[in-house]
DNA sequence: TTTTTTGCAAAACCTTTGCAGTTGG
DNA sequence: CCAACTGCAAAGGTTTTGCAAAAAA
């Protein structure tokens, strides 16, 4: 799993035509995977495969090995996808509830949704200074806050 | 292992400099340490701590348990750094022979080093956006490289 | 001798896979 | 009914930890 760049966002606004959008590219709806989905969009912000397995009640919705198998589907088709902000567990949330970008900072581990406009001045840079179309959204910019970077 | 920011680069030039520098900061220099650095100053490029587990040599140099704590503590010293350039186990280098920064195509799997040149702009439209101090060493500017960015 | 470091073994952690049974359409 | 999906169990890959023996200073 070296390089495989999403599938193209696919937004739903609500449980319902999230659950149409399965079924309209050949996946069933299952009972595992409406649990998932509402978890999803009961969660705020990204979210491990282990707390989605717990669901939004407290009590186990699926079995882990589901959860991931799920994750990767609706991964495929778009509805969601993952992030990596550091050292741990991949972050899963709905492609449409992503931010564009995140920042964290590597003193605090703070970190931050950043905006499209923010990203849009560092995606230009890094156009002209290296020709790539340039994505934080799976990995994120990682630097010093200013209140780490004035104690470094 | 949240956040933790990497201790001041440390930059040794060649073995005995390293050994050197082990020394003076109170730590021993044990034959595992020491086949670890060779392998280190051998690498082209950062490798994997199983990679540098069989050393230069192509014969098992130290246990994966031993390389994983010096790694650890030279780490801690300055003298090595770890990158995570997509899924898939750390890489490790000497911190003197690690890029800046690296940029990692999501299409193709491409890897480049950056220079420090171009991060610099890239770290300045940073700075202006979210007054972090950016950091590319630990996590990748991942994009996609032209060839990929047509094809999508 | 004293403290660090090692190898081995075991476990932790996250994720994937095989399989037989269940369920959605 | 049939393909898709599930839970369970087991394994995979990476990294960490405990501990008694070995080695560095």
């Amino acid at each position: 799993m070296t390089a495989s760049h999403p599938a193209p966002a696919v937004v739903a606004s609500d449980l319902d035509e999230a659950l149409a959008l399965v079924r309209e590219r050949g996946l069933r709806v299952s009972s595992a995977r409406r649990l998932l989905l509402e978890a999803l969009f009961a969660a705020d912000g990204p979210q491990t495969a282990d707390e989605l397995a717990v669901g939004a009640g407290g009590t186990a919705a699926a079995d882990p090995a589901s959860v991931y198998r799920n994750l990767e589907r609706l991964e495929a088709i778009g509805l969601v996808r993952h992030v990596h902000l550091g050292h741990g567990p991949g972050l899963y949330a709905l492609a449409g509830s992503l931010a564009d970008g995140y920042v964290v900072c590597d003193g605090c581990g703070k970190r931050k949704a950043a905006t499209s406009e923010q990203l849009e001045h560092v995606r230009s840079t890094v156009r002209e200074e290296f020709g790539y179309e340039a994505a934080f959204s799976h990995f994120p910019i990682v630097g010093l806050c200013p209140t780490c970077a004035k104690s470094a």
